[in-house]
DNA sequence: AGTAACTTGCACACCCATGTGCAAGTTACT
DNA sequence: AGTAACTTGCACATGGGTGTGCAAGTTACT
């Protein structure tokens, strides 16, 4: 007769979840920067020998697996406190909530584009997505969002536009309140509303800035 | 005493000339699918061997050197056409010309983003981006394009915006007439206008509309 | 202080893409 | 019909990245 031992296999060392934790989040960083980098650069920025990589991930593609899980997670939490009944002010909350998660989102993206990867990030994003197309057809019905263009053309064209300005973060240097209005307003633009229409709105929603702590 | 030879080498002989041709256009279609795709992959596409491929290019970057040189003239023909006082209608015609190159900007724009070509491929779009800044410049002077972005940034913002349309264009698939309304569309939500206002002012432009044969 | 966990460095095999040399075949031109 | 141009297929060298085995060193935990 044998004892049955639990599940949990070891509680990871300390040290060894740190360089786990180290390699996730240096792989965040240079991915960032070039989408092709090889395991040898993530080591390196990680501090650690690429040797090493192997005594926490199986392969490559087990990495950026858990990269896009981790990234997933925490879009999640951040689209959980997105609930509003104008379809506009969804898109900026959800659009606001993006540019706090911009590492991730941006290694998502970069990372579905290409290689075996790109249908476990597609239902990764899957619920922003919906989320997005939800509040766009919202708004079509309210013609506050433009409704001569498809409202799942658009939705693509919203997501590629947030994604410009978080490249554009990583050209020039944006600080938060700065991203997140840019962010802001260059999805609803893309959604049809104009410029003065974008200041009003902002305007009339101080709950929109920037808030540090979280 | 010598006879002088003219400076060109050779008359190319026809079929070669056929194939270098071949292997430029197959080169735009397959690196549009996929920018790291190999040169065993685009010699295929233009029903030749690999091995041919460097007795009309030295190299695989000299290929590339060579798409953004003949991407670059289509786009300066295109953006000659271009010139009018309204710095919004000079957007327009300029999102509406880049809709005919479509190919060979996105390209060139792909191309742009990896490798050692980045440099000479910006020089090529210099003209293009300047004459982009300007037309924003212009317009945020007569407030009729967004002036709470700086003008170098919208710029860029304006670029990925045309870009995201481009792409959206190899997804599912886009008429002319569809595609360029919706290139125009997207640059001028883009620069700040309503959807309303972009409306209206494509009807008061027949003249905008698509015109095939050139 | 002792043990297991973890990291390192090196060696190696493997794959894939690039670039070159060369002989043999096909094709355009005159 | 003859010649030079062009393409092909193969072999080979090179380079860079991945993944693995193993021995030796370091570090966390008890």
């Amino acid at each position: 007769m044998t004892l049955v031992t639990t599940p949990t296999p070891r509680p990871l060392r300390r040290d060894a979840a740190d360089n786990r934790a180290a390699l996730l989040a240096a792989a965040r960083v240079v991915l960032n920067r070039d989408p092709d980098a090889s395991l040898e650069a993530i080591a390196a920025q990680a501090g650690l020998s690429r040797r090493a990589v192997y005594g926490h991930f199986a392969n490559r593609d087990e990495l950026l697996h858990e990269l896009v899980h981790i990234g997933a997670e925490r879009v999640a939490t951040a689209l959980a406190r997105v609930a509003h009944p104008d379809p506009v002010m969804r898109l900026a909350l959800i659009a606001s909530q993006l540019w706090r998660e911009l590492e991730s989102i941006r290694v998502m993206a970069v990372i579905a584009l290409r290689g075996p990867l790109k249908p476990y990030t597609d239902d990764s994003l899957r619920p922003l997505r919906a989320s997005v197309l939800g509040a766009i057809r919202d708004g079509q019905r309210a013609e506050t969002i433009r409704p001569d263009i498809p409202a799942d053309r658009l939705a693509r064209l919203v997501e590629d536009a947030a994604l410009a300005v978080l490249e554009e973060s990583m050209r020039s240097v944006l600080d938060n309140a700065d991203g997140q209005r840019l962010i802001i307003a260059t999805v609803l633009g893309t959604v049809g509303l104009g410029w003065r229409d974008v200041e009003a709105f902002i305007a009339a929603h101080p709950d929109l800035a920037w808030k540090d702590h979280d």
